[in-house]
DNA sequence: CTGTAGACCTGGAGGC
DNA sequence: TGCCTCCAGGTCTACA
């Protein structure tokens, strides 16, 4: 998927449609990671949506009365679109609007996204509540990294994307992270010192922040809601440089497998 | 409570 | 060309 900078990319882009009222939703697959509630279209049609905000990576629509909650899986992807464009592979729902040539289109080919509507308080969505800091506002910071990791016996890598401790650090930016503070990825959560969490803290703020100026990362020709695509894959350091030589040294980027997903580090310049 | 493996799903790449 | 295996940006759920 799109990693949080995806998401911040996408709903900047979404802005076009702030104002609009929602004329129809068309649902050609309710098949995503969860299905589709039946209701949610009869629900939303005729509310205009007032704001589009982001929590971790889910993209929160601020209607008239309640949120419409939509989330990009691995693979989904939101483009606003012409009326006339046409339905492709994957293109499982359409938000058409009134008074507009321009629809939204959610593609997912593999449906590991979601679309739910939440009545009243978005936090305690079952899918929101539970989810910790997010990475750029300042209570994330050294102290809350260093008191979470505490007695933690995982390595910092599978912590650091842990949503319950800090949201939106996908796998690209865990690796990129912990290049850049110097910290190998299988270090115990709980060996961290106070100033190794100081600099982990910083450089998550450093490449989450740099990214979504830079528009993300676009693997796989990633495109945001106006299709424009982003440069960040061109700053990776580690991620998907296995056998390549460390910018930093020279020694050997290597890969290893934690928590079920790839890794990249620097064995020389990461302790 | 903590940590990890499995699950969901499609498609592309590479080997034979 | 076809078939097989492996891998991929996420994260919830079950189980030890």
């Amino acid at each position: 998927m799109p990693e949080l900078p995806e998401v911040e990319t996408t709903r900047l882009g979404l802005k076009p449609l702030l104002k609009k009222t929602i004329q129809e939703m068309v649902v050609r697959d309710h098949r995503l990671r969860w299905p589709i509630d039946v209701n949610i279209k009869n629900i939303i049609k005729n509310k205009v949506i007032h704001d589009v905000k982001r929590r971790a990576k889910y993209l929160v629509f601020v209607l008239d009365e309640g949120f419409l909650l939509i989330h990009l899986g691995m693979s989904g992807r939101l483009s606003i679109v012409s009326k006339k464009e046409n339905i492709k592979k994957h293109d499982h729902v359409d938000f058409i609007f009134q008074d507009s040539e321009l629809l939204l289109r959610f593609n997912d080919p593999r449906r590991f996204g979601s679309i739910h509507y939440e009545e009243k308080e978005i936090e305690q969505h079952f899918l929101i509540k539970h989810l910790g800091l997010e990475p750029l506002e300042k209570e994330f910071n050294s102290d809350y990294l260093f008191k979470k990791s505490r007695k933690k016996t995982q390595c910092i890598k599978n912590t650091i994307m842990d949503s319950r401790v800090v949201v939106g650090v996908g796998n690209i930016y865990a690796s990129e992270s912990l290049f850049l503070a110097a910290i190998k990825p299988t270090r115990r959560s709980g060996s961290m010192t106070k100033y190794e969490c100081e600099r982990l803290v910083a450089a998550i703020k450093k490449i989450i922040g740099d990214a979504i100026k830079m528009g993300g990362s676009s693997i796989n020709d990633y495109a945001s809601a106006n299709g424009s695509l982003g440069y960040f894959q061109q700053e990776h350091k580690v991620y998907g440089k296995a056998g390549f030589p460390c910018s930093q040294c020279g020694q050997l980027i290597v890969k290893k497998v934690l928590g079920q997903r790839s890794s990249f580090f620097c064995k020389q310049c990461q302790k």
